[in-house]
DNA sequence: CGGGAGCTTGATGGACCTCAATCCCTGTGG
DNA sequence: CCACAGGGATTGAGGTCCATCAAGCTCCCG
């Protein structure tokens, strides 16, 4: 029924707002807040001029000053820290829909360094435009703000894993966490999804050895729990597996409605 | 010289601002901007209502809503998360001077508890109040913000000490992090400082046993970098003991100057 | 005197790391 | 076509780091 070919489309896309079904940042605040049409296609605009980004590319170093941020549009990336010793830690992995750097931007550079996993598309946002958007659609801004709370929430449920967990359940959690983040922008099917992280890259998120993060791989396989092959990972008893990894859903997600949209035209 | 019991003062304070010398908050600021004499007497206004709490209260639970933010005055305090086997993980140790749950106002609450582990002094601050403060006082507050980015910073480096340090970097990184943090608001002599810890606490902080952390501490003293005894840390070779730790100072903390003050009468 | 909180030390075991080898798949150049 | 290299996954063997269990210590407080 749809078209999904979305770049090689001919036809004016002005008539139909086919970009919606790309939005995924757009999808991620409806979440939040019902959108109005205008906030949407602010969005759209804001998310108008797409770059390509190879695999491999760093897009924001140590301490950069003149800020802009990058919301992710396709493709995965991981912000990490890398120590004297060799050693990397990644911190998070940003998903479409995601915007990047922007505590860097309206607060300041806190420093590590973010890096796409495979090919991506961002867009680049300067901070006065930023700025704009938070002046003049507040409950679009304060949407953008629940969502980076909302990672930095993730970054503290990360240190936990990391401090009281064990492989196992951290490994779990990670990929519960990591399905509802993708269920929220409609990249996920039910109980299964697409993750192109190899153990390698596993091991530096959840401070384990690639060769631990294989036999953890294979533990949860036995006890048919969760697999992960091949890039996709399968969820096969959503509810034990959320029992060994203490895993509770991260936000109660209110639906913030407009009370009847009495700032504007009542119809 | 100086009278240091301010609490039984007789004589008029107004008269003085010996609050000046009190204020972390201030001091800690005054590294990143110069502040000016309004700027000191709003902050210290700001923290006026000031509100004894007794050791071992809890000050923010999980998803409070109506929020209002906790300037530390003086004690110690930590923020946890607690996990289902009864575990705990301790994300950060506000320190007087810094304000506790600011991100959970102008953002969202991010469940955490704050609780403190010896008997405190806190100020309350209701959000308008902060609001207002961000909008005539731009300066100041972008050194809150400053502040605010600054201590996110250390909870990734927390991150990354869990994951990717050992027992012995981990916790000679953190005892050297406490240091610089309390310098920043003169609560440090040279190379030493008091910190009221249990190893206990220690351990839920660095995601170790209270048995290793004391292990990890004879270590250090026999190779004689660091004490912790009776509440007092002293580092005997610092140079050393970051080295190992592989520990690089917060920022590089520029002062801000005023452009000569443009926007005050000039003299 | 007893009890509790915190610190200290030893012994043992488990979780996880490191080293090493093998296998698969893919791409590359002959 | 094959040879080869390289990245990633898998599995085994052995060792290290750190947790757990257990006991004894000091200090403080009732």
């Amino acid at each position: 029924m749809q078209d999904d070919s979305v770049t090689s489309a001919t036809r004016s896309d002005r008539l139909t707002p086919v970009l919606h079904d790309n939005d995924f940042l757009a999808k991620k605040l409806s979440v939040y807040v019902q959108l109005t049409e205008r906030e949407r296609s602010y969005l759209a605009e804001l998310q108008s001029r797409q770059v390509q980004v190879a695999r491999g590319r760093e897009l924001a170093h140590q301490g950069e000053r003149g800020q802009a941020a990058y919301i992710l549009q396709s493709g995965w990336a991981c912000s990490f820290k890398l120590l004297p010793n060799g050693g990397r830690q990644i911190i998070a992995f940003p998903i479409p829909g995601d915007i990047v750097g922007l505590r860097s931007m309206l607060l300041r550079t806190s420093d590590h360094t973010f890096s796409t996993l495979t090919d991506a598309v961002v867009c680049r946002v300067e901070e006065p435009r930023v700025k704009q958007a938070l002046n003049e659609f507040p409950l679009l801004g304060s949407a953008i703000l629940w969502a980076t709370s909302r990672d930095e929430a993730m970054v503290v449920e990360h240190l936990v894993s990391i401090g009281r967990r064990s492989a196992l359940e951290r490994m779990a959690h990670f990929f519960l966490e990591l399905y509802d983040r993708l269920r929220l922008v409609g990249l996920a099917k039910a109980n299964e999804y697409t993750c192109p992280l190899s153990q390698a890259v596993l091991a530096d998120a959840l401070g384990l050895s690639a060769i631990h993060v294989n036999r953890v791989l294979r533990q949860l396989r036995e006890r048919r729990l969760l697999t992960f092959h091949e890039g996709v990972v399968s969820i096969h008893r959503h509810n034990e597996l959320a029992a060994l990894a203490g895993y509770e859903i991260l936000e109660e997600m209110p639906i913030v409605r407009r009370e009847i949209d009495t700032s504007q035209a009542a119809g």
